[in-house]
Formats: C-alpha cells, sequence, structure tokens
DNA sequence: CTGAAAGCGCTAACAC
DNA sequence: GTGTTAGCGCTTTCAG
C-alpha cells in the first residue's frame, strides 16, 4: 500500500507537500504539483480515510437511525436524507433499532466513538436526557417533536393533520370516530394520540374505548382490527388510521364482510402511499422525502456553524378519495 | 478527551496494558485491569474508533449499493441485511445511486478509501472489470447475477419465477403473454427478459413488440401501460409484470375502463408486496429479507476467511390470487 | 512557496 | 504479566 512517504520520496518533494496537493492547497508550485500527481498516477496511490479522520477529528459520515428500514415512511425518510448527503459528498450510516433502547445506545455510541459526525432520529424512544449526554459529542438532528433543547428538530405538524382528518370526517356528517396509531411511545404517536383526544374533546364526538387501537403497522393488523371493530355495538362511523397499509387492511376486511365504504365506516390514512391511490383511500399527505432532505440539510448546516432555526415543522395535506 | 495514555499515566501501568483492558486480553493481572478500569470511569474515556481502524486496518462497515433506497424491494434487502449487521457487530452504510454509475464509484471509493470493510452490491449497472478492480480492495457480495467471478453472489433464481408465472399462465389457458419488466440493464433485468423470451420461444406463445415494457417502476407507469395496451389490438390475454406496484396500476386502469380481471386480461406480478394481497394480485413471492440477510452473513463469513459457495440461489413461489 | 516536526489515538511485535 | 518502541497514514502549525 503505497503512503503519502512513498509518493513524497518519487517526486523529491515534502510528505507536507504531497499533502498539499491531496487537498488543493494554494502555493505549490506547478512543477511540483506535476511531479506529485505524477507520482501519485505511477505508484496507483490510493489515499486512506481512517488516517484522514482520525487526523482531522471527522470522518464526513452521517448515521440515522429508525425503528424499521422496510416501511414505507422510513424508507422514504432515508432515500431523501440520502439524497442530501449524496450531494454534501457524505456517507450515510443506517442503522435498524426495532425499538429496542440498547440498539438505540449502540448507535448513539457509533457518535461518541467518532465513526459519525451527527446523527439524524428518525424514530427514537430514549429519554431526554440520554439524547442530551449524546449532544455532546456531535450535532444531533430529530425528525419527531420531543423535549431535548439540545437538538434540532424537523418534524411534520401531525396535530394539524389529525384536526385535517377530523375536519373532514365531520364535514362529512360524522359525530363517533375512532383512531388507530402505530408505535403510541414514538414522538409521532404522542402526538397525534394527544391531538386526537383534545380535538375529540373540543367537538364534543362521540367515544368508545374500543374504537382505539396502537402498535398497528401493516395490512394484517388491518384486517384484524375490522374483525374486532365489525362485530361489536357501537360501532364508530369513521376510523382515523395513522397509517394507510393499516387502513387498506380494514377497508380489505370491510369490504369481504359487505360493509359498504364510507356509508356504513368512512375510513381515512396517514401517508399518501402508492396503495391509497389503487384501493380509493382517502389520506393525508406527509411530505416524507422533503423531511428528510431538510433534516440532512439542517445537519450539514449545524455542522458547518450556519445559523439556523431550531424548531421546523411541516405541514400536510388532504386528498380526498372515495373512502369518506 | 481523555485517550488511553491519560488513562495509563493515571492507572500508573503502559499504555499496552490499558489497550489489553480495552481488548479483553489475557494475561493482565486483576489488580492492574480493576486501576485502569477505576482511571477510564473517572477520566469518562471513550475510545476513538478511527485510529482503531487505522491502526488494524479494518472499520467494521459493511456498505450497500442499491438504485432507490425507497423501493419495497430494496427497502426490504437492506432491512435483511441490516438486521445481520447488528448481530454481528458491523455497521452498515447504505449509498443510493440512481443507476449512475459515477455514484456507483463514488460507492465503491469508499471500500478503496478503507472506509468500509466489504460491499454488498443490492443493484449495479457497473461492468465486470470495474469491480474485478475494486474487487483487490476488499470482499464483494453481489445480490444479482453477474458475470465477475471476483465476487460472490447470492440472488433468486429470476429464470424460475419467470417459468413459473408463464406456466402458470399457460395452465390457465393463455397463449398471448405480454412482458413489463424494470431496469433491462440490471442483472434482474436481464435475466427475466432472457429467461421470457426463452420459454415464450419454447412454447411457442403469440407474441407482439407492443407486448413489452421496460423501466417500468410505479403504479402511474402500470396505468399508462394499461392505457397503451388496452387501446391496441391484437391485446394479450396476460400479462407478466416485473413489480407489484405497476401491476397494481395496470389493473387499477383496466379497471376503470370496464375490463374484467382475470376474464379479459390476466395480471401476474412479483413480490408479493403487500399491496398485491390487498388487490388480490396473483404474484411471484421472492424471499427478500432472506436475500439480505444471506448476503451479508455471505461477506461477513468471506471477511473471515470462511469457506463459502461462490454462487447461491434462492427459490421462488407462486402465490394464486384472483387475478389470473 | 516549502519542509521539519509534532501530533491524531490506538495496536502489536518484541524483549524482559 | 508488563513495558518499550515502532508503526498505522495523514494534517497542520511554524519557521524559513
Amino acid at each position: 500500500m503505497t503512503n503519502i512517504t512513498e509518493i513524497a520520496k518519487k517526486a523529491n518533494v515534502s510528505r507536507t507537500t504531497v499533502s498539499r496537493v491531496l487537498n488543493n492547497h494554494p502555493y505549490v508550485k506547478p512543477e511540483k504539483r506535476d511531479a506529485v500527481l505524477k507520482a501519485m498516477k505511477e505508484l496507483n496511490y490510493v489515499p486512506n480515510f481512517n488516517a484522514i479522520n482520525l487526523s482531522r477529528g471527522k470522518t464526513n459520515v452521517f448515521g440515522v437511525i429508525v425503528p424499521k428500514i422496510n416501511h414505507p415512511f422510513f424508507s422514504k425518510l432515508i432515500a431523501g436524507i440520502g439524497e442530501e448527503c449524496n450531494k454534501h459528498n457524505y456517507s450515510l450510516l443506517v442503522h435498524q433499532s426495532n425499538n429496542d433502547p440498547e440498539q438505540e445506545m449502540e448507535f448513539f455510541n457509533r457518535l461518541k466513538y467518532k465513526l459519525i459526525d451527527g446523527l439524524i432520529l428518525g424514530s427514537c424512544i430514549s429519554p431526554h436526557h440520554v439524547l442530551d449526554e449524546i449532544s455532546e459529542f456531535g450535532n444531533i438532528v430529530s425528525c419527531e417533536a420531543s423535549a431535548s433543547k439540545q437538538v434540532a428538530h424537523i418534524f411534520i405538524n401531525h396535530e394539524s393533520g389529525i384536526k385535517m382528518a377530523i375536519d373532514h370526517l365531520r364535514n362529512q356528517g360524522h359525530q363517533s370516530i375512532g383512531l388507530c396509531i402505530g408505535n403510541p411511545k414514538s414522538g409521532v404517536g404522542i402526538s397525534r394520540k394527544k391531538s386526537f383526544f383534545h380535538f375529540r374533546n373540543e367537538y364534543g364526538l362521540k367515544w368508545s374505548d374500543n374504537w382505539y387501537f396502537e402498535e398497528q403497522y401493516t395490512i394484517e393488523n388491518g384486517i384484524e382490527i375490522a374483525k374486532l371493530l365489525l362485530n361489536k355495538s357501537p360501532r364508530p362511523a369513521a376510523m382515523v388510521v395513522g397509517s394507510d397499509y393499516v387502513a387498506a387492511g380494514i377497508i380489505y376486511e370491510a369490504k369481504r364482510q359487505g360493509i359498504r365504504i364510507p356509508e356504513e365506516l368512512a375510513v381515512i390514512g396517514f401517508d399518501n402511499q402508492p396503495i391509497s391511490k389503487v384501493i380509493e383511500l382517502s389520506t393525508i399527505h406527509q411530505p416524507i422525502k422533503e423531511l428528510g432532505q431538510t433534516a440532512a440539510n439542517l445537519l450539514y448546516n449545524l455542522m458547518n456553524n450556519k445559523d439556523v432555526p431550531n424548531i421546523n415543522k411541516l405541514n400536510l395535506k388532504l386528498i380526498k378519495r372515495k373512502s369518506t
């Protein structure tokens, strides 16, 4: 493995000069620069980034943690982040936590150990004091609302999303509305649940505890929900569902049971995933890719000491189709 | 930032001993070990992996490259890889190429520059000689069939998948069958196309060039295809579609036009994505997650000089639903 | 414009 | 069991 020392010898210059050429520094005589370049070519020089990283104290790698990579929300988020990383010539380390605090810690350590320069939290359940402690080792950007003041935030305004969904259903004449969310401990889950109950009270909607479901992620989950929901009475007239997939499962099973959508059960999802179009599901469109891109740029700007707002919100859009 | 030198001083031992403690070497007197551990605690010691990596000449990071992260096939593949990486305590660098050779090179350089120890190719279009050259810098595992002998392969037996689909359609009485694939230059695309035409000839199926589509990835693409396909005559009786999403789009538009599925047009997809269940799409199930897991383990074993087969195939399964 | 020299923080032969 | 010493490959003052 040839290194700059060998290049320096061959080109009859010092290692410093080689380094300068490598880093495009000014003040290198053209002849010397050419000699160095020539030597690098002849010796097939390849830089070693571990050495560079050690010396510079940074790696140009960002990390992102998500509960599941194979989830349409998170894979789109990662895609957005990845795009911006490519632009800034950063690499992206992706870590899957399964919402396991130990795995989250494992990931945070990558920052402590200087394997990555900054962190993006797609979703995480670790308490604030953990994040506060970790943030001493590098910048953190969260894609969820959370209470830590040490980390920058960019997130989707779930409160307005829930309100949008409820307002829409009320406009369609519904008074009894159920709720289904994913992880109730995540930032998304917390704010969706909170604002749903807030507006339910404010509008005086009818309610039964049987109309609430959490930890629901898949089509299969949706099918189960429909089975539980449709046999009981009273039944809600409409469901607000935090995931298009779960909503798809509910509709699938409801139709199988001969229940008319939306007359007997209105359903609205979240995300505007491709599946929603095919099954004519009304949904709340979330700018997921933009979320990822903004998060990456936020982190990039933080790393470069730019002045950036500490809290940012993205807005949502109602997509009305035939399920409501 | 405290380093092992400070620890050594504080604990009254040599740096070597500290290193030994850090790496759980035998032959360290318990008293010294305790002294070191105590000093590390008091000084809040955090190891620096760039230094470790430089010294050891490896990083414990795998890299994976895919055209798009936000694609159900690839996000599931990455999830499988990520799971095994967590088990082996490897990190995972994910790179999105958009099938751009320059971006692929950018990623390969990460291996040359020693940022990652090994590569997994989710899909890549770079020619063999590039891969051969890169493979000098570390192990490579490809998730597609490709001609380079330097890289290990684990892939899905697309030939058998195409045969399965065609056999099924023939059993249903169809003689005129069209084909729709994604990237025709990728390993998947190449082998699907090749084997489709092979069996078309072998079985003497009817054919029109109008029944072939490539570069099709989304529901919207499927809708376009249906518009093109359904207005022309002769029309195929069935379509083999390389993606459940595209298939979903075709069915969506066909139904909108009042065409009965499968009587007037049979459609079979690939992947068994969640969407296929909801719309009753027959499809070829691919063990994507297993593919990712196997790829990661293959790479891990290669890195550890275990003896592993150079070529591995995974098999497929027909899921019969109502679209055929 | 250029080079000497001192790091960056850790590992690993080798000798005792 | 333990310490000395020489790396790993590059960056960056500082002096000229």
